[in-house]
DNA sequence: CAGTGGAAGTTGAGAGTTCAAGTAGAAGCT
DNA sequence: AGCTTCTACTTGAACTCTCAACTTCCACTG
């Protein structure tokens, strides 16, 4: 049961659902390991360092890169790829740390954006080593140069797959 | 800055910190949007239909492979990835819902089994198929067999770094 | 067999996330 | 202008997860 080739049980669609193989279950499985391991393995080695989990940190970096370390909150959403609903949330403990401070829009009056501060660049710049060291150890320090070069198309596919992209119209994807 | 190949900061440990160069971080960003966008999808699409996030329908998928539906606590624990203490909550809360149910070790009066009940065996049997598809949807049928297998062995290599896996002693790993 | 240290599991508080609803302003229509 | 609809963002409650105790019991030592 679960992704077993077993008997019975009908899909939500049609007839017999595709049961992954043998092979693929392998796959499936390594697959979530690793990712719930890893992304432990981060938030905690962040949140021991810097004060902070995984995807917060991931928020400030896009911030320090965007024009004038600035960023529309729906914007810094989809670069995020987590829900308005969520960021909101995040940039309000971001801004209690004095790290992200919140700037109207004056083209938009419904419109925010999210600031990182110096304080929020110089907690990035004092963390950034240590978290790239987490990094390169937990992953590319082993896998060879064609792992490393699949890895990044596999995920880019599968990333590709989960979000319309550019697709020129609006975000579903986005709640 | 974040990843970025710039300038000074030193490593926690020894000098320069070795940045990820223009292509890792290219991997490494399709890595986080890949896994974040997938765990959000899952998540919602099992706790809209089965009622329970991702992690807890695998919890429920160990306990029914398990010998007689039944596994201790902290080898459960061991084979989700996850913490004890997040392992006592969720079972808990699927107590709860009626999917599983604690019973004492006879051999270890500290000890508890996680029970998978009739009910969680049926709440896994209607949702499999549903998930299952969202799976083949979201990767397995995006990805050649090649790039699967690539998966597969790159997932296991970073899950294998990561826990010290049978390593005849404890698992300073798990908290 | 008392004493000590480790192992199994739980607990509660604080932090983070989700979901549904709510406010306010922009955009388009008549 | 007035009306409707959509967009941007926020909010609060319910739920989940983390972290640091804490309880209970096993195992080992003397």
């Amino acid at each position: 049961m679960g992704y077993m080739n077993t008997a019975s049980a009908s899909s939500a669609a049609a007839g017999e659902p595709r049961w992954l193989t043998d092979e693929e279950q392998r796959v499936w499985r390594a697959y979530v390991d690793a990712t719930t391991l890893l992304e432990d393995h981060l938030d905690r080695q962040l949140q021991r360092d810097a004060g902070m989990p995984h995807v917060y940190y991931g928020l400030l970096v896009k911030l320090a890169e965007a024009p004038r370390r600035r960023l529309r909150m729906t914007e810094l959403a989809k670069d995020a790829k987590i829900t308005r609903s969520r960021l909101s949330h995040a940039v309000s403990r971001l801004e209690k740390n004095g790290w992200v401070r919140r700037e109207d829009c004056p083209s938009d009056k419904r419109g925010q954006f999210a600031v990182l501060t110096d304080a929020g660049m110089d907690v990035l710049r004092r963390h950034a080593p240590g978290h790239v060291d987490a990094v390169r150890q937990a992953v590319f320090d082993r896998l060879t140069p064609e792992q490393q070069k699949s890895l990044g198309e596999i995920m880019g596919i599968v990333a590709e797959g989960l979000q319309p992209s550019e697709a020129g119209a609006d975000l579903p994807w986005l709640r």
